[in-house]
DNA sequence: GTTCCGCATGAATCGATAG
DNA sequence: ACTATCGATTCATGCGGAA
């Protein structure tokens, strides 16, 4: 039994610099807990992929997604964050081709998020309204995978609020009471109660604000996926690693972490800011509780 | 000029019962300004579609998107709302091979809008969140088609709609007293200043108490794309009329409309709460404004 | 006349049981 | 083995009755 016993885990994150399509190669089959990547659109990123036409996206990503099959654990996921260009004036189809064809290729086409961008750039076009969703495309090796769906719980909505406010009231007393008598317990179950699953609709903010460089995603959306397909220790794979939005999710939530980034300048970039080895001491109630899960 | 002058309008329902595959072919080339509907999902509705199979879905639609292609003007727009479900652990494919097929086919998918369900249907799953969301497919028959964006125009943010809610009663309160002293002017130019273009994400709960019947998707999704694809007087297509809620939604936003459905039970039950021929007299500056705009 | 609470009800999905 | 049906699970919403 591990509760009230520390336990050393080291943390560690590795990046690559080179074509995913080459260095994934390098990773041992199964190996990957999670697989979460943005890669680039067709036809964006022109500097650095040659900016893929839509025709030719399938044909570009399934070598790929044909190395992630290999090394993604039977266990495990990969969440593909992406969405459709306008190409004169439709939507281009590249993305409902890829998912076809990685379903050929063997991948289990498991569920489509929405990520809700709540705050998306504005704009106007005469034909079109801003686009304020992308896709975050479930994929899996086998029907039973890892999920671990009490990490991402949310407080029930307004309605219930209104309606145990009575209830509440009464528990904030009790709470402020500190009397040591087993209230704790009833709060937490209160708690419980007032927790329910979130959907398939993820609703987060677009990160504007950042320092240096542009991410193409909030660092609250890989943690989302994070927290609810792996646990602490597990290994986490961005093999368009970009500016390492991923990699910091994970090494925050003390996840193993693998990045892999074609362009020297972005590689360099998170080589700065990211720790390659962290310890950490474990010896909380929750850390427990997730280690005896598994 | 047309203001402070009357113009009468002779808004007509047309209800047809029977299969839309072959009554459609009643219609007139190039006589739709919008098709809404929302056919039977495959494998649902068993007990009153009789339930298409996933597998054959794309070939029992094409033949009916065939003739909405037809009737449709080229200035006309599509919206298919649709959404796959579950078989054996996987999302159904079918409708990515209909869009596909539909391309082929001649039509233009110039947009997805996504439907975010507040109240979704519950459940829990150990692999699976609540599913919260389905698809509005946007079909168009050439690149320059009418979308009056003016007219689904939300407020600026959470203050605005608190504030607004404070105006429109007062607002309501001066309609009822009808003292013609232009507040109601004064309200639409700070509305006017205060409201924004919507995104492609369009909120709504789910009707679940009906009282009669049930309907597939509340009165106020059709009326947000009739209020964006068509103007008074225009003409709205529902294949699938179901309980008659997009023919609802046309006929109190003054559009002429045509509903088909199969079954006897709703046909006599839209055609009770249907007026055939309703006449209007415009004469407020805001008819004004649309009949201009056209 | 308000506000509050109880209750039924959905384009669902999984897993077990039965033919 | 493969399909068909059934029970359990779950939560935002609107209606009606009550305080």
């Amino acid at each position: 039994m591990l509760y009230n016993h520390g336990v050393y885990m080291e943390i560690k994150a590795e990046l690559i610099l080179g074509d995913c399509k080459d260095k994934l190669k390098r990773l041992e089959d199964n190996s990957v807990d999670l697989v979460f990547t943005s890669p680039p659109y067709a036809d964006s990123r022109k500097n650095t992929y040659g900016g893929i036409k839509p025709e030719e996206y399938v044909e570009w990503f399934i070598p790929i997604s044909e190395q992630l099959l290999r090394v993604l654990k039977p266990t495990g996921t990969f969440v593909l964050n992406i969405k459709e260009k306008v190409v004169d004036g439709e939507r281009s189809t590249y993305v409902m081709e890829l998912i076809l064809g990685m379903r050929r290729q063997g991948w289990l086409w498991t569920e489509e998020f929405i990520w809700h961008k709540k705050n998306c750039y504005p704009g106007k076009w005469p034909n079109r309204f801003r686009d304020a969703w992308e896709r975050l495309l479930q994929f899996n090796k086998s029907k039973k995978f890892d999920m671990y769906q009490e990490t991402v719980m949310v407080p029930m909505g307004d309605w219930a609020r209104s309606r145990l406010r009575n209830l509440s009231e009464t528990d904030k007393i009790r709470d402020n009471a500190r009397n040591g008598s087993g209230f704790g317990k009833n709060v937490s179950n209160w708690l419980d109660k007032n927790m329910v699953y979130p959907t398939n609709v993820v609703h987060l903010a677009t990160e504007c604000s950042n320092k240096n460089h542009s991410a193409a995603f909030p660092k609250e959306l890989p943690k989302w996926f994070i927290k609810l397909f792996t646990q602490e220790g597990d290994v986490v794979l961005d093999p368009f690693m970009g500016s390492g939005t991923t990699l910091i999710a994970a090494q925050e939530l003390k996840r193993n972490s693998i990045g892999i980034e074609i362009l020297p300048e972005y590689y360099r970039m998170v080589e700065s800011e990211i720790k390659p080895v962290s310890c950490y001491l474990f010896e909380d109630q929750g850390s427990y509780e997730t280690l005896s899960a598994k």
